[in-house]
DNA sequence: CTGTATCCAGACTGATACTG
DNA sequence: CAGTATCAGTCTGGATACAG
């Protein structure tokens, strides 16, 4: 019997820089459709959409209707999905390190 | 002027799985076109291609060539890739966890 | 406000063949 | 061994429109 790769389970769950970006925004606390739409820049509603249900189907997220008027629904983290926190860190300190040292003495397009 | 985001820069720098995969793989040493091809399970010869000039021409990976017959070819981690391990650890840590006490179980033990 | 539905262009894959 | 070239079929993602 095969041992499964941890790095390719983990990137089965978040296969996409979507849910990288949209975890980055919900660890901060619970965010709505419309705040994640502008907040990670250049999703559609469909990709938005989409990827909010794999991640609820998935056990990252929980997601909260509070039955007003006009809708209001709220996306937070479950446990699973807070567990994901040592990740996007370790992505946000490279990209720290990388926007002061790195960019700028080297040619990378942006 | 607006200030840029440290996770969607490493995003913009590995954007795929592939990439993950590719790099969990040469943190462990330098690694020669078929070994990935195997290793890497379900990618096509052409994108791991790609994918290996893409991050070559980022500065993450070296390419070397061994002047001999039949062709030897090993890629390595620049420091730039190396500066990467963090990220990479961080999801193997996360993928072993998964596997051990969530995959299959209805309880999250964190 | 919070999504769905639809169309379509481009990205990706698998197969196959071929080169140095 | 280490790729590149090409084709066809599939899948993803963006744009747009629209619905509850």
């Amino acid at each position: 019997m095969k041992k499964q790769c941890p790095v390719a389970t983990t990137m089965n769950l978040i296969d996409n820089k979507w849910k990288i970006l949209i975890l980055r925004d919900i660890l901060k606390g619970p965010k709505r459709f419309g705040f994640l739409k502008k907040s990670v820049v250049g999703i559609s509603s469909k990709m938005l959409s989409q990827n909010l249900h794999e991640m609820e189907r998935d056990g990252i997220l929980n997601r909260k209707v509070f039955p007003e008027v006009p809708p209001h629904v709220e996306y937070s983290l479950s446990p699973l999905g807070e567990s994901m926190r040592p990740i996007i860190r370790s992505m946000e300190k490279w990209g720290n390190n990388y926007l002061e040292n790195v960019k700028g003495k080297q040619q990378i397009k942006f």
